[in-house]
DNA sequence: TCTTGACCTTCCAGTGACTGGAGGTTCTAT
DNA sequence: ATAGAACCTCCAGTCACTGGAAGGTCAAGA
């Protein structure tokens, strides 16, 4: 099959395949014509790539959970140490967002939000070294 | 004051204050030996820059909050509103990563974790197209 | 047969927001 | 005088694509 159906049977983009090929990640065959020849064991990978990485795997996990992948020796507790750590990562950005949230949240409520020239949020982005909310400084 | 000092007071690496320079969110002046000559209103902007970075503002929204910052006639409200689109990009991803982590607990609550070969996460990846995880497909 | 248009190819450049490094100048302390 | 820190510019790399130019191939219709 071409890229064309490859793309739409695996859910990603055209460009996406090509990229994922210059990475190393799927090497289709090549039709006479120089086209892509993606078989079956092809698409499962590229299925399989869609799914990671729309489960947030970076591109060097998904590497690391296809080659897992393929060998068929692999221990089911390997992969399950990936995912837990990716669990982690998701639950270390969930709370970032939350705390990040809250402050943004807080200064919406102090800014009176009509026509006039003061505004709470500004000045607490400007500065605001002795405002309400604590938590400023890189994450 | 040197981009070294800047950088300190500010919280803002040096390479990061010479590249909001470069996109010309700070003008530092010039000393004759061409080192960066950070004012008191310079590194105003770095703090503040600093700050709303943190907020997860993008740097083209810093842009926007720095002209509404110089901007003495600036209506307190164009401020809360660009807050509040961004309270609502932030319960967006909040929601997206609590989907996400769903899906990766119950795939290792499926997952027996032992040295066995066969393996549910690898097998949902690979296909899974009857497991019990409905939402696949990009976000 | 010719043409149109869809699909395919490669290659280069850009995104966002930095970060790292090379190679060189200036300042400061000893 | 000299060592080392701090500064300078410029270029390249990061991540995971995405867009576009310029061109080759294929299938269908006139």
């Amino acid at each position: 099959m071409n890229i064309g159906a490859a793309s739409e049977q695996s859910g990603l983009p055209v460009k996406t395949i090509r990229y994922y090929e210059d990475i190393g990640l799927v090497r289709p065959a090549r039709s006479e014509n120089g086209y892509r020849e993606f078989l079956d064991s092809d698409l499962q990978r590229l299925k399989f790539l869609q799914r990671a990485r729309s489960l947030g795997f970076s591109i060097e996990e998904c590497r690391e959970l296809l080659s897992l992948y393929e060998d068929r020796n692999r221990a089911s507790a390997d992969v399950r140490e990936i995912t837990k750590t990716k669990i982690k990562e998701v639950d270390r950005k969930i709370a970032e967002l939350q705390s990040l949230k809250r402050v943004l949240s807080d200064l919406v409520k102090a800014c009176h939000g009509d026509d006039r020239t003061d505004c709470p949020i500004i000045d607490d982005l400007s500065g605001g070294l002795d405002t309400a909310f604590e938590d400023r400084g890189k994450s």
